[in-house]
DNA sequence: CTGTTAGCGCGTTCAT
DNA sequence: ATGAACGCGCTAACAG
């Protein structure tokens, strides 16, 4: 239920650009150009304003500031799970660019539902200036329906309506394939994300096509929630497939289906190879280690607020900004067993 | 580098409250209070205004509302590192209770730098109504300065200045020190947070003094940056103390001190008992499984979040909450070597 | 119960 | 280079 947010008496008055202006001797729209139009005052004025300011601890106040401009300085990032490692990479790549240029980042989750995501961007939309959905389940119309109150731009998804920060997972994905192959795995299976993401649909389009290229079976099992719980729930249908491999959509999906296998007493990877994507907290201290894909998260956080910033800055410059992948060799994946479920 | 966030062309303009005074055909202030202040206008025109709003798709503006009110409907979230898993329990539980009440929330990480902190708090005052600080590394002088400013509501962290939402260690620690002991072990090795972390003082003399009451020895090994790469540099240090159980201060730490003992080929707990604290993600999944205590921070976010309204609703009501906390046994503990190192 | 009148603090014309 | 005046959208007196 929302609120007024209004009861308390105000706080101390602070100090307005008046304030200064009074104290230097000149007009407060002197004052205002002096703190934020470089040149557009005498130097000797400017500096007398802005030792005035230091002096009295002026701080602009933000909601002065957007009433006129339209601009409310903030950046708005909407996360699918905040408890999901992959998320606070982001976040933390955002946040300091966001910081660099003087944005205040609000991070909002929507725990992967699509509704809640839409809505958060809506009310959101009026106290922000932009928009960063990460891994969002939006379609594409709705996606264009926030484009059209702010800029957005999207990190893994792609859509026509927003600059799009990828991670390139392709040849990653093909050499783990390539790798598994060479294993002696025939038969993998891919265990799905949601059915919403785009990131998903793209996985899952690389592995079946590479699979196919080096003759080895594929099969799809989904789609699920991309959680822990998710994945240890999948492995008695994983087993049942007969695949001597499984490749989760994320790492915390694999590491769910981990530790099914282990309290189920299954090797890893003697009787099954695991693998997921991310690289992230954990999956280099699972029991065996995880084998997974690295993506530059952060960075792509960075870049995210920097395509926002340039977007906010009339810089028109729709397109795609593309990250390389890594393919991460850890324990959780061996050679096929010998003797096979279905032989 | 800040920077003025003013640049393209402002976006077509949104829909005022003259708007739909226009259509209803009533004055703006009537509308205006249609909308936000229950009863103080007919049923019959509330309904009006209501309907003409939802129909214009009308979105208050947070700015033009903040500048009359100084409410800016914001609360600032600042936590230590937004990496480690503690972080987040704490950022979605505050997150709920904030949309619950209608505030947006603004996480920001501070990276356990109480310069950086501060800064922060500082500069983010103008744009928000509170603080909520996780884990602050400020001392009393700082925090009161920030509370001159707004209401603060700490977490983990005890300020004369602050409502304190605390976490309850003390029981579970007592308890810990109590099996290990019974286990055999005869000194304990702390393995210590960050100089400034009021925690971290609290968990050692809990853990002082419940170790002498034992007729255990205990040894403090710190300060550290509460970071894996601490927790694994320490290794040395932790064997060179001869003790047979190291606690260290939170669970990241004893993540990175467990995975370099198996590195080293030390085998936990035969050789070395390890025990964390938080209950993080993958503390139940390191082999072996850490114990460790764990704590409501997700209802403890939302505590914060709910005193914050509190406080700004007018409801002086300063003091502490505090939450229990739970011990996990898990397989890092076990007894006491045989033969001891310094026998 | 409702309309009128003033600002909130700042940026921005338009003058000078 | 600087000042005066206006308006951003909304809430808060103050009438009626």
């Amino acid at each position: 239920m929302p609120n007024d947010h209004s009861a308390s008496p105000p706080p101390a008055r602070r100090v307005t650009i008046y304030d200064i202006a009074k104290r230097v001797g000149v007009s407060p729209s002197t004052a205002s150009r002096a703190l934020h139009k470089p040149g557009r005052v005498s130097k000797a004025t400017e500096e007398r304003v802005k030792q005035a300011a230091a002096a009295l601890g002026y701080r602009a106040n933000p909601a002065a500031r957007a009433l006129p401009t339209g601009r409310t300085g903030t950046i708005a990032l909407l996360v699918a799970d905040i408890t999901n490692p992959v998320s606070f990479e982001i976040v933390r790549g955002a946040e300091r660019e966001a910081e660099k240029h003087g944005y205040v980042l609000v991070t909002s989750e929507f725990r992967e539902d699509h509704a809640k995501e839409a809505s958060r961007a809506h009310s959101l939309a009026p106290s922000v200036d932009a928009f960063v959905l990460a891994s969002s389940r939006l379609d594409d119309e709705a996606i264009a329906k926030i484009a059209a109150l702010n800029p957005v731009v999207t990190i893994n998804r792609e859509s026509p309506s927003a600059f799009s920060v990828l991670a390139d997972h392709e040849p990653a994905l093909r050499e783990l394939v390539r790798t598994l192959a060479a294993e002696g795995h025939d038969r993998l299976c891919y265990l799905a994300g949601p059915e919403s993401s785009w990131t998903d649909a793209r996985r899952w389009s690389v592995i079946e096509a590479a699979a196919g290229e080096r003759g080895v079976e594929a099969v799809r099992l989904g789609p699920n929630r991309p959680t822990r719980k998710a994945g240890s729930a999948a492995l008695e249908a994983v087993r049942a497939t007969g695949a001597s491999a499984a490749l989760a959509y994320n790492d915390v999906m694999a590491i769910g289906l981990l530790t099914a296998a282990r309290d189920a007493r299954l090797s890893v990877p003697g009787d099954l190879s695991i693998t997921g994507i991310d690289d992230i907290f954990g999956s280099d201290f699972t029991a065996p280690p995880l084998t997974t894909i690295a993506a530059p998260l952060e960075d792509m956080g960075t870049a995210a607020v920097r395509h926002v910033h340039a977007a906010l800055s009339g810089e028109r410059e729709p397109g795609i900004d593309t990250y390389p992948t890594q393919l991460v060799m850890r324990g959780s994946v061996g050679p096929a067993p010998r003797t096979k479920g279905k032989k």
